[in-house]
DNA sequence: TGTGCCAACTGGCTTGAGCCACTTACTGGC
DNA sequence: GCCAGTAAGTGGCTCAAGCCAGTTGGCACA
């Protein structure tokens, strides 16, 4: 059992990184922990700079560190997850009058804040299309977008689509939804959300949503795609979620099927 | 409803990477297609050498582009997803003979190739340990790690763990485990997987992930925390599959509770 | 016709220098 | 005692230059 083990590395920047990292996870360096200046680094191994500073570059791509502009190089702290459980659809959960978020928010003891930047009728994107069944070349859905905070803290950005000609003229085309949100109102339309699809995929950020999920670099984020399907098996809204992934995590509990 | 959209990013290598995107995402530049060479691009834009790299890393670290040493950058092809289902646990696929991920590939018309680098009695972590109810301060625990390939491509690093009192002496210490797999010994053992909870997060991997899975710089992966909970809502089996985010999604599609 | 070599090109990585923006702590004046 | 100003320290980013390693294609030679 020959483990591949690369002793010592031979670029300055690894060899770097790899003794910082050493450091935390052994423990030298703790959470909260600054790290040498990079110019001390630079003098400690006998490199320039940029050398060091690309060795720091290499530690917040793997999100072990994150620097403070001014203040210094940190180890960053374990982020405790935003947990969204699969049961974040279940219909129980609407005795509490709280939306799948608000109910998650308040679970861990935090304020959650609902953003809805727009609400416009659109061509869908090519997948959505395809999932809701209608055609991606007319203005077909109705798109709403929404971002969510936690403690004021961005979690995710949503956009969730519905039919253009089940939307028109009804609360789906506010931003407040009334009772039980835009389920409710799916509902009163004749949708009972029996069966749900989501679809997993991972990536990093686009530079719009690292701006307005505040993420630091080196983060990715987990993406959802969600098809709700009605007690007739017709799906009738789909929703992309983009969460950060440093602070979110997601759980699915579900029986085996024989 | 003022949309923030910076006209000109001030920094050099961000408005070199803001036209190339610009360029990729209108097509201008298709999937396979060759960026211009460092060199050129900082000729281009009257910029340093390592200004056009440095906007050639932003690129790569968004998953758009991808260096080839020698040789040059080019636009990376969108990855067919090789899609794990939630589906992967049901009982009927047992009546193929093949285990979950050889059943996936051969939906996707692809090779798969199993290794089984280790098999070893260990403590087990301390997430481990809390899901399978067992002792994170004794050798509890039989670790069997996997690695996945498809058509020889790395696609999976899985760890699974087992109680060592159940797993001594049978099958599960061996690479060959039999009929049906690990899933079919710990039946025998009387444990029929009835319920499973998945948790699901995305990181960037570690330096050994990235070795073992070729991932290019700036791909992240995909953690899953699997647990078998059987009949009597026993978990008998805690699972850490490790995918890589570019060729991996998971699909759950799962009834809502009422 | 083939084949092996080599030059030119590519990205990978480092160096050492400089300027800027932000943070922090100290210090002097009120 | 407070507060504004400042100097020192930090990371952010760029420049210009150089050497190395992998790739490619053409050219000379067999």
């Amino acid at each position: 059992m020959t483990s591949t083990r690369p002793p010592t590395p031979q670029q300055p920047s690894r060899r770097i990184a790899d003794e910082l990292r050493r450091q935390i996870e052994s423990g030298d360096l703790r959470s909260g922990d600054k790290l040498p200046s990079e110019r001390a680094l630079a003098e400690q191994y006998g490199s320039a700079r940029n050398t060091a500073r690309e060795a720091i570059r290499l530690l917040a791509e793997q999100g072990l560190v994150t620097a403070k502009h001014g203040s210094g190089v940190f180890v960053r702290e374990p982020q405790r997850l935003f947990r969204f459980g699969s049961d974040r659809y279940s219909l129980k959960n609407r005795e509490t009058g709280l939306t799948p978020f608000r109910l998650e928010a308040k679970r861990q003891g935090k304020v959650a804040r609902i953003d809805v930047p727009s609400i416009t009728r659109e061509k869908p994107p090519a997948d959505v299309a395809e999932r809701l069944k209608v055609s991606a070349d007319e203005e077909s859905v109705v798109h709403r977008e929404n971002h969510y905070f936690a403690d004021d803290e961005p979690v995710q950005i949503v956009s969730t689509f519905v039919r253009w000609d089940e939307a028109q003229g009804t609360l789906l085309m506010e931003a407040k939804t009334g009772k039980d949100g835009i389920y409710g109102r799916l509902e009163d339309l004749g949708h009972v959300m029996t069966r749900v699809r989501d679809e997993i995929s991972a990536r990093m950020p686009t530079p719009e949503e690292a701006a307005i999920l505040s993420l630091l670099p080196g983060v990715p984020v987990l993406e959802v795609l969600h098809t709700s399907l009605d007690q007739d098996g017709v799906p009738f809204e789909v929703s992309r979620y983009v969460h950060r992934a440093d602070q979110t995590g997601l759980l699915y509990e579900l029986p085996v099927e024989s």
